[in-house]
RNA sequence: GGAUGGGUUCCCGAGUGGCCAAAGGGAGCAGACUGUAAAUCUGCCGUCACAGACUUCGGUGGUUCGAAUCCACCCCCAUCCA
């Protein structure tokens, strides 16, 4: 049986950060991020990165563990997260995975094998050519249709993206990509618990939005400029497309004000909230907790402990 | 008081006699997601008993086989003149 672990997800702004120090501070554990932008050094008022005080003594890992600069990727996150897994459970803790990103959650639990096809930027490159001349996307489909019908019969000729990517995986690997991605088995390596933080969709978005005027005063424009003086522009893959980092950074460049930028990050956050709820809601492992059924956050917490208490307990009865 | 422009579906906004439940965008909702994932992509979006029917385009009345589109009057908004 695998090694328990808690994972906390839910759509951003629904307090997610708050409760797994709550919990780690009484379990105890240590906090492994699962977050796709908060791994950026950097990158702190905007992408609501825990600060020391909130991180209230409790060890987090995966934050600040790359440049802006550089491409993180998926399969890295897996290596290094796994290690931060082990080291957590060594030191006689319970790991708790915190964070809204979803692939990286899957990333994790599941055997995903993204091992074999590295990605290649010259292959990316000449198939992103071919999509953007007319007619291109068509075109491209069907190069999948010929070599992987499976894929291509899965993925909306439009989504240039994955397309690119099911055709790099075969050139790469002479294999199509369809072939390892029929089934979710479970990575026998952990037994995770996974918990989902809910709250009423109107509540949520006025959080975003509160949210995002913090940020704005708590300087955001100072950090985004940072890297933009660093020649990082949304235009680069990577942290630059995080939401807030793009509009502002666009905003500095004249593209528009300062104004309808934190109108668009707050209107970006919230789509990015509600297929943060689309992601999770698939995923029946995912034991909800609702915010409304509790008084207060305190409550809530309380209630939150008791239960992963309960079922570490549980988890341990039944292996023996 | 006069002149001109305008009032269109949640918002913006196109539409000037049939092909209009009405372009496009936004918002919203639902979904997908295996090395860019805060990314990328899809669907729905007047109502219903939904291959059809019904109610909409400021209001009322009219012209017409037929109107959001034409006419009359009225109401409201904007700008200009007084």
């Amino acid at each position: 049986m695998g090694l328990p672990i808690v994972a906390i997800v839910g759509p951003t702004a629904s307090g997610k950060t708050r409760l797994s120090v709550a919990l780690c501070q009484r379990i105890p554990g240590e906090v492994i991020s699962m977050d796709s932008m908060q791994i950026y050094r950097g990158m702190d008022v905007g992408t609501a990165k825990p600060t020391q005080d909130e991180r209230g003594g409790v060890a987090h890992h995966m934050l600040d563990v790359a440049d802006p600069g550089e491409a993180y990727t998926v399969s890295r996150y897996r290596e290094e997260a796994a290690r931060a897994i082990e080291q957590v459970a060594s030191r006689g803790r319970l790991p708790v995975l915190v964070g809204g990103t979803g692939l990286y959650l899957n990333a994790l639990t599941y055997r995903m094998t993204l091992g074999e096809a590295t990605g290649d930027e010259a292959i990316r490159e000449r198939l992103h050519a071919v999509a953007a001349a007319p007619g291109g996307r068509a075109r491209l489909h069907a190069m999948l249709a010929s070599v992987d019908p499976v894929s291509a019969a899965r993925l909306h000729e439009n989504d240039v993206r994955r397309v690119v990517r099911a055709l790099e995986v075969y050139e790469v690997t002479g294999k199509p990509i369809s072939q390892r991605q029929d089934d979710r088995v479970p990575d026998e390596r952990y037994a995770p618990l996974i918990y989902g933080l809910e709250m009423e969709r109107e509540r949520l978005y006025a959080r975003i939005d509160a949210r995002v005027d913090e940020m704005m005063v708590a300087g955001l424009e100072r950090e985004v400029r940072a890297l933009t003086d660093r020649g990082l522009w949304p235009e680069d893959e990577g942290a630059m497309q995080a939401i807030g980092y793009k509009e502002i950074a666009f905003a500095l460049r004249g593209a528009y004000g300062m104004d309808e930028a934190v109108r668009l990050i707050k209107r970006e956050s919230r789509r990015y909230a509600k297929r943060q709820m689309t992601w999770f809601r698939a995923d029946a492992r995912v034991r909800w907790i609702r915010w409304e059924d509790y008084a207060s956050a305190q409550e809530l917490e309380e209630a939150f402990v008791a239960r992963v208490r309960a079922d570490l307990d549980e988890l341990k009865e039944m292996q023996p």
